[in-house]
DNA sequence: GCCGTTTTCGGCCCGACTGTTTTCAGTCG
């Protein structure tokens, strides 16, 4: 057997966009964006690309057609691609170089390189320097002077790339919290990728309504987060927060809000396929409104713009063009999981030194969540070893409760799980909960026993399939949300595929401003969790006379309703 | 190069902003 060299989807996803810019360069219309349409599909896909070939369905992924799946193909076979390759030999790299420096598109790189024979940004820099670019059409000062600092490299804020949305979340918050402070503003909100829950952003969106925009620029320039303005027009400005994210402020007509928030909230993939489905039915849709000829049908509100094309309102988290128009339009959207269906925690950690002050805090922050239990972990056994994460007097309102704190005591486990662990576990706690998964996932965990939960296992970098595999076995739910230890939205969209049931931290004992709770609940409804494919949630109805609830993996679709692309 | 509850061929989102321009091209999102 031949082994085939190892091609990530993110290899794959690298070549396509690669090969889109170079076709720009190279001056085609339309290929550039099939390929990188193609790109973003294919690394929004929840699994390999090796996987999928070998079933043979590269074809059934969105943007992918003949000729890219034949490119893909070749490329998982051989690790190359002739294509790319011919292509590279066309145009220096340098050039691609050239594309990327702020201000210079296509149009721009390739007249730098047939014109004047600049083949990369060094080359350019002593092109400006030497004066070359004085009197070239299209090339006055203050374009010289913007091509300077781009060539600078120490000039301007650079930017970081994308950010991981935990890590915005509260500089967002605090942007959107005090421009609503504004008297002149009515409304404001984020927009773009942010609110869409993805795990990472490239750069915030925030829309408002208000009377003078210019006062509300002025406001938002001289935040104590923002280091530079970049560009500021009438009804938009661009500022750099001090980590380099770049942050887009709108100022819209109220009659226009919700138009705007549909289009700048995305995605982009979303938002073509609406205007298509728009142009099919006689109408236009832009960031002002629907519009039949020259009369605005809708725009106010979300629900009126989705509402004038014939579709329910569709959640902004599932808005990536996978199915989701065609089931807005035959009412089969699911009704995704929220904040408020949540009525456990089955998992929460007490800070290292905890105090019963700390348990008395949890407890009334579920009462105010109206959370029902806690989960409050006790101790970690590993190896058959008892280590105890709360003191005595901590244990002691834990494991026997006064009030109504519903709380439980959850004890984990790791490493090698054998009968003494069990026993231990068992004598602890009767509904053991949480099995953390440190190292190797291993074998024979259940061995008939409840394990409620996987937790700290998966992040950005984790191998899904064992844990999920492992959660299968046991019957557990997986813990998704955000860094390292939790699933993100795609690691869940294949927990759900496979049966299994999420579990959604509420936030409860974490420090306040915390971001996990939100951006969970948000990974949760990316992958298209209803109510009961949430292990934490209410029940959605009684459930039938002498039916039991079951902690073991169901059907394939259970509690989801994900649309098909 | 992809795609199709009108299409297997003929379309392909569209507007803001900038800089260089006498009405527009390029870039960006």
């Amino acid at each position: 057997m031949v082994s085939e060299p190892v091609v990530s989807n993110a290899d794959v996803a690298g070549v396509l966009s690669e090969i889109a810019d170079l076709l720009d360069l190279v001056g085609e219309r339309f290929k550039p964006e099939a390929y990188r349409r193609a790109a973003r599909s294919v690394e929004a896909l929840p699994e390999g690309l090796g996987a999928i070939a070998g079933r043979g369905e590269l074809r059934s992924i969105p943007g992918i057609g003949e000729a890219i799946s034949e490119k893909i193909a070749e490329l998982l076979r051989t690790g190359t691609l002739g294509y790319l390759e011919r292509l590279r030999a066309q145009i220096p790299t340098g050039v691609l170089e050239l594309m990327r420096l702020p201000g210079v598109g296509p149009k721009t790189a390739r007249r730098f390189w047939v014109e004047l024979g600049i083949g990369g940004p060094r080359e350019l820099r002593e092109a400006i320097d030497a004066g070359r670019l004085a009197g070239v059409k299209g090339f006055a000062e203050k374009k010289i002077s913007q091509l300077r600092s781009a060539t600078d490299g120490a000039g301007g804020t650079p930017s970081p790339g994308r950010v991981p949305i935990e890590t915005v979340w509260p500089v967002a918050q605090a942007i959107v919290a005090a421009l609503r402070n504004v008297p002149t503003v009515r409304e404001a909100a984020m927009a773009g990728s942010f609110r869409r829950g993805r795990e990472s952003v490239g750069d915030l969106d925030i829309l408002v309504t208000a009377e003078a925009p210019e006062n509300v620029f002025d406001v938002f320039s001289r935040l104590p987060q923002v280091r530079e303005v970049r560009l500021r027009g009438p009804t938009k400005e661009t500022v750099v927060l001090d980590q380099g994210l770049q942050v887009d402020l709108r100022v819209v007509e109220p009659e226009s809000f919700g138009a705007a928030m549909q289009y700048f909230t995305g995605s982009k993939d979303h938002n073509v396929r609406l205007r298509s489905l728009a142009r099919d039915r006689g109408l236009k849709v832009n960031e002002y409104g629907v519009y039949r000829g020259d009369e605005r049908i809708a725009g106010r509100s979300e629900e009126e713009v989705y509402g004038a094309l014939g579709l329910a309102w569709i959640p902004p988290e599932l808005r990536e063009d996978r199915g989701e128009i065609v089931a807005a339009a035959t009412g089969s959207l699911p009704r995704l999981i929220e904040a408020s269906d949540l009525a456990t925690d089955p998992h929460v950690h007490l800070r290292p030194d905890p105090a019963v002050d700390d348990l008395e805090l949890v407890v009334s922050e579920a009462r105010t969540r109206k959370l029902r239990s806690v989960g409050v972990v006790i101790a970690t056994v590993r190896d058959g070893r008892t280590r105890w994460t709360a003191p005595a007097a901590v244990l002691d309102r834990i494991l026997r409760p006064t009030g109504d704190g519903g709380l439980t005591a959850v004890v984990e486990l790791e490493g090698v799980v054998d009968d003494r662990a069990w026993r231990e576990v068992e004598s602890l706690a009767p509904e053991c909960a949480v099995y953390a998964v440190t190292g190797e996932v291993p074998r024979d965990l259940g061995k008939g026993r409840t394990v409620r939960l996987i937790a700290h296992a998966g992040g950005p970098a984790a191998s899904v399939a064992p844990v999920v595999n492992l959660a299968r076995s046991v019957g557990a739910a997986v813990e998704v949300g955000p860094g390292a230890g939790r699933f993100d939205s795609t690691a869940a969209r294949v927990a759900l595929d496979s049966g299994l049931r999420l579990s959604v931290p509420t936030g409860v004992g974490e420090p306040t401003g915390s971001p996990t709770a939100s951006v969970a609940l948000g990974f949760a409804r990316r992958a298209g969790a209803t109510r009961d494919a949430v292990l934490n949630a209410r029940a959605p109805a009684a459930p039938p006379r002498g039916a039991t609830e079951t902690t073991t993996s169901g059907g394939r679709s259970r509690g989801r309703a994900r649309p098909r692309r």
